[in-house]
DNA sequence: ATAATAAATGTAAAAAATACATTTATTATA
DNA sequence: TATAATAAATGTATTTTTTACATTTATTAT
């Protein structure tokens, strides 16, 4: 175990939490590791951060590595760093959590990557401390989902009402009053209503929105708080 | 200026964004660097992340080595890690900021090591990323402090009404109204009313509250959210 | 006795959150 | 082609929370 150590020198390294929801569960990523040390183990994504990087450039760069995707909403977690965290090396790790709309391109290539989605009530067991770092990035959702629209991430760019409330109750982990949550919703202005309907779920069909990026960011400066 | 440099390995650092409260005013403790480099120059604290400590536990050294307190507020805030922030080393830093309780023991303390209090809107230019992570720290106060009830942490153990609400003012940087004030902050039942009035600050003086953990520790427990 | 000071208090109006049931558009099938 | 089945869409009354606002009170200093 001490051939890959070094315990004398700080290793820094990022750890990527990945969210997505396939329109009914919230789910997360989990790699299953083809390399040394772990190998056959279930993990995070990760990697060192190089000398030449910034920590979230390292972050944005495993995320393609991973997923082939840019441009995924990203953010700083926190720090692990207990001296025993990895037995190889003394090594801390920044996690951050991200939000992806998956689909079957993302799908495929995760899959070829040997990752698999899991509920997210039904995570296995992870190498390192990389349990903890999901369950207080699920926290962390849960809080940010209260004034950030941060479920317009996790969705297609076409979206329907209830497809986002699906996701708002799976981030909470309760049920929503879908009269109550239409109009909370449509109050802020933010989602465009298009012409046409998704029949994927139902007979009738439900009306497709896209999210108004542009109202978004005028009302956030304008310090609005979001509370979905 | 490369004398102290070594850019090959990483060196991981915490900065403290500390805070306190005079009364009137929320306040930054700011440092005058006695040694290089950046001798001269005004910094928050800091220290290199010993191979053999955790960075919590780093953070809550150089705050027990610059404050004497221990047992102080203390939030991870995020890491600074851009590959030249630092001229001399290759360093990440990983920000904290803390909430103590002014006193005279403190004020003396402090101004021995060299440091002063600024008024949060009046910080003066601070080496590297300092003001960076100072105003990154006061926006998450901000934040926190809509759900969490840290003004208390401000505060000394035995507080009056008023001067919470000043407090908050300061946080917010809005005048609240006493009434609503009062009302809100008694709503949430955490906080207990003494005999003792304190007549510093009016002839008939303001009752005395002291902060009621137990019981907010069970609120926080059934998942309540404070909105002050 | 009076003036000065900040603390303490109550209420009405507006806004937001909640609880709750029926109708509608469409497709599949009888 | 009528009917059943499905999820989407909608409105209202009630409760709770937030906001706006002015006077009285306790005390000390003069």
């Amino acid at each position: 175990m001490d051939l890959y150590s070094d315990k004398d020198k700080f290793y820094v390294a990022v750890d990527c939490i990945i969210f997505g929801f396939d329109n009914e569960k919230l789910k997360l990523l989990v790699f299953n590791r083809k390399i040394d040390p772990f190998r056959g183990s279930l993990s995070l994504i990760g990697s060192f951060v190089k000398i030449g990087e910034s920590v979230s450039d390292a972050s944005i760069r495993v995320l393609k590595e991973f997923t082939g995707l840019e441009n995924v909403y990203t953010k700083e977690l926190r720090t692990y760093s207990s001296v025993d965290r990895d037995p190889g090396y003394r090594c801390i790790s920044v996690a951050h959590y991200a939000l992806i709309r998956v689909n079957e391109t993302i799908k495929k290539l995760v899959e070829e990557k040997g990752a698999k989605w899991y509920d997210i009530d039904n995570v296995p067991e992870l190498i390192l401390d990389h349990n903890e770092m999901t369950n207080a990035a699920l926290k962390r959702i849960e809080q940010i989902a209260r004034y950030k629209p941060i479920g317009f991430e996790l969705l297609p760019k076409k979206f329907t009402i209830p497809k986002l409330q699906t996701l708002y109750e799976a981030i909470y982990r309760r049920k929503l009053d879908p009269r109550n949550f239409r109009k909370k919703i449509l109050s802020f202005n933010i989602i465009i209503k298009l012409e046409e309907k998704d029949r994927t779920s139902s007979k009738k069909g439900a009306f497709l929105y896209k999210f108004d990026n542009t109202k978004y960011k005028k009302l956030q400066e304008s310090g609005y708080d979001f509370e979905i």
